[in-house]
DNA sequence: GACATTTGACCAAT
DNA sequence: ATTGGTCAAATGTC
């Protein structure tokens, strides 16, 4: 019995951008691709499966080093794993949470890079989001080459919308028709932080908060009430979880050197 | 019961 | 031919 594989003929079109950027780029929030914004992409020009549109290679897409990959304000829906040839760990493969809904685009996927305690991810994030993106708050941590070139790696915490991000203002639909539930929002740390499937709202402010317009999709109210509160204790412990670990530098963010080169565009 | 995640298989790209 | 990316049935959780 073969299963029916009514396969989806996804051709996106994109002439270009095949790269990769460097990582810690992350000046502009913490998704969103380097340098502004991939917008004007049409997607599904429709080729028909016999040109060769579409390659993977051309997607545009953008890569990123964080220690909290899950946490990059969009909503994600896994859709498959896969262990990669010469990587020690799975890729994770993630679409965004609205892709039918909103005919979005955005996809990405996971790479862990080693095995450290607090493991570190390499993101490539693939098409921007056409969503109407809704960047859910909390606490990004890139990953940074030290300022000196010792080794080790230095963190910062971002937020999205934190500087002069416009997304933050106008979004908020966490999940509606298809994810009531929180999407992963567990992080890898060996130490303190338990993770088993638990972890559940962590992050997630501003909606009592100051979010005024949501495009009324229902906001399921994910915590009750003292949200604030919880995802400050959390965001507490999670920072100390990482002071155990490593540092915290003042980060004047350079570019991640070299093996992330190639660029964007 | 509804929805997300897991997992193996399929298929396209290289 | 190999590898990576995606699909979808099965399974698990809420």
């Amino acid at each position: 019995m073969a299963s029916p594989r009514m396969k989806m003929e996804q051709s996106y079109d994109f002439g270009d951008s095949s790269a990769q950027d460097a990582v810690g780029s992350a000046s502009q929030s913490s998704y969103s691709p380097p340098g502004g914004a991939l917008f004007g992409i049409s997607p599904l020009e429709s080729s028909p499966r016999g040109g060769r549109n579409n390659r993977r290679t051309d997607r545009p897409s953008w890569v990123k080093l964080t220690y909290t990959p899950y946490f990059d304000g969009h909503l994600w829906r896994k859709y498959g794993q896969k262990k990669i040839k010469d990587a020690e760990y799975p890729r994770l493969y993630f679409r965004c949470s609205y892709r039918e809904d909103r005919q979005c685009l955005a996809s990405k996927l996971l790479q862990q890079k080693n095995g450290e305690d607090p493991p570190l991810y390499e993101v490539t994030y693939t098409y921007e989001h056409t969503c109407g993106a809704a960047p859910v708050p909390f606490p990004d941590i890139v990953a940074e080459p030290p300022a000196g070139g010792r080794e080790g790696l230095v963190l910062r915490f971002d937020s999205p919308g934190g500087h002069g991000d416009a997304q933050m203002q106008q979004q908020g639909h966490f999940q509606s028709t298809t994810a009531p539930r929180s999407p992963f929002m567990m992080l890898s740390f060996g130490s303190s932080s338990r993770q088993t499937h638990d972890q559940q709202p962590a992050f997630r402010s501003d909606l009592e908060a100051g979010s005024p317009s949501f495009p009324t999709e229902g906001l399921p109210a994910l915590a009750p009430a003292n949200g604030d509160a919880d995802m400050f204790s959390t965001l507490e412990s999670f920072a100390q979880d990482f002071d155990n670990h490593m540092h915290f530098g003042d980060h004047t963010h350079l570019p991640y050197s070299s093996s992330y080169d190639d660029d964007y565009y």
